[in-house]
DNA sequence: TTTCATGTAACTTTAGATATTACGATTCCG
DNA sequence: CGGAATCGTAATATCTAAAGTTACATGAAA
């Protein structure tokens, strides 16, 4: 399976937004991420229904960030996404006949969901103003060598 | 992305066998769990190469469990398989020259990394026996109604 | 009214898991 | 021995989901 890298993609993304004053378009960001302005548009899209983001088409449009960046968490994130699959491990049907496939799958199900709950708990610990700290401590560390 | 459904599977097979006397052929195992002979030799095969089934050719040929089962746990069944990626979702990039990115790929690397533990922890905690004694009670519950 | 942007549908590409085909090697039975 | 049963494995095809691309419509500002 190819992995979802979107979360990681936004966060990037509003980082850089966030260092810049005015709106940041599409190309721009995908400049910077080295992918498409369209991939853009639809990922970014997704956090603007969430509210996190707004749009302007036009002259000096583009991309701005319209929250609050000590409130806003990678699991709200995670969830403007569209809360994609957190596995790439799973079973191998979801509903079988077969019983001993049902205990397999109750088994495997609770430990998943167990690992979930420690993620998404994790990801609702940590903000946008985290990461941008995380980024200053980072860039502050390479400038002094 | 597809999921990787091989540890499922191979449950689902060693609990089959387990109930067996003798040896069970691929062809019996990938009638019951709904697959191809060859999906299921070449996943097997893994879990041979780490000494926990064996395997013989011919008539009356076919696979059995060599191990103690008290003392196989998922965590080793994952090893066998080739510790597959856990997750679904990831960094963009895994050595990106963006500082900003950097600091993204680090917190998220973090985080996964924890919840990767939490996981192969309860991997190593659960052996096949229990699975075994699970589908029992299953098995119990299901013949009462 | 031209240019710069986003919005979005449709389609293509790519990566990885799974499935299939084909054939070789080994073992057992008669 | 000869044939059927069975695994071993390489090569190839299929399927799925993410990501990328193309095309064009829409709206705002100079």
């Amino acid at each position: 399976m190819k992995r979802d890298s979107r979360l990681s993609s936004v966060l990037h993304a509003l980082l850089h937004m966030s260092e810049q004053d005015g709106p940041v378009t599409s190309e721009v960001l995908a400049d910077c991420m080295r992918t498409n302005p369209v991939v853009v548009r639809r990922t970014m899209g997704l956090l603007r229904k969430a509210g996190y983001v707004s749009s302007a088409k036009g002259h000096a449009g583009g991309w701005t960030i319209s929250c609050d960046l000590e409130k806003l968490t990678l699991r709200q994130l995670h969830e403007a996404l569209g809360e994609p699959a957190v596995f790439a491990i799973g079973n191998r049907t979801e509903t079988p006949d077969c019983l001993v496939e049902q205990s397999v799958n109750a088994i495997l199900d609770e430990t998943f969901a167990e690992a979930e709950a420690l993620l998404l708990n994790r990801f609702a610990a940590i903000t946008l103003a985290d990461l941008a700290r995380e980024f200053t401590s980072r860039h502050k560390r390479y400038r002094e060598g």
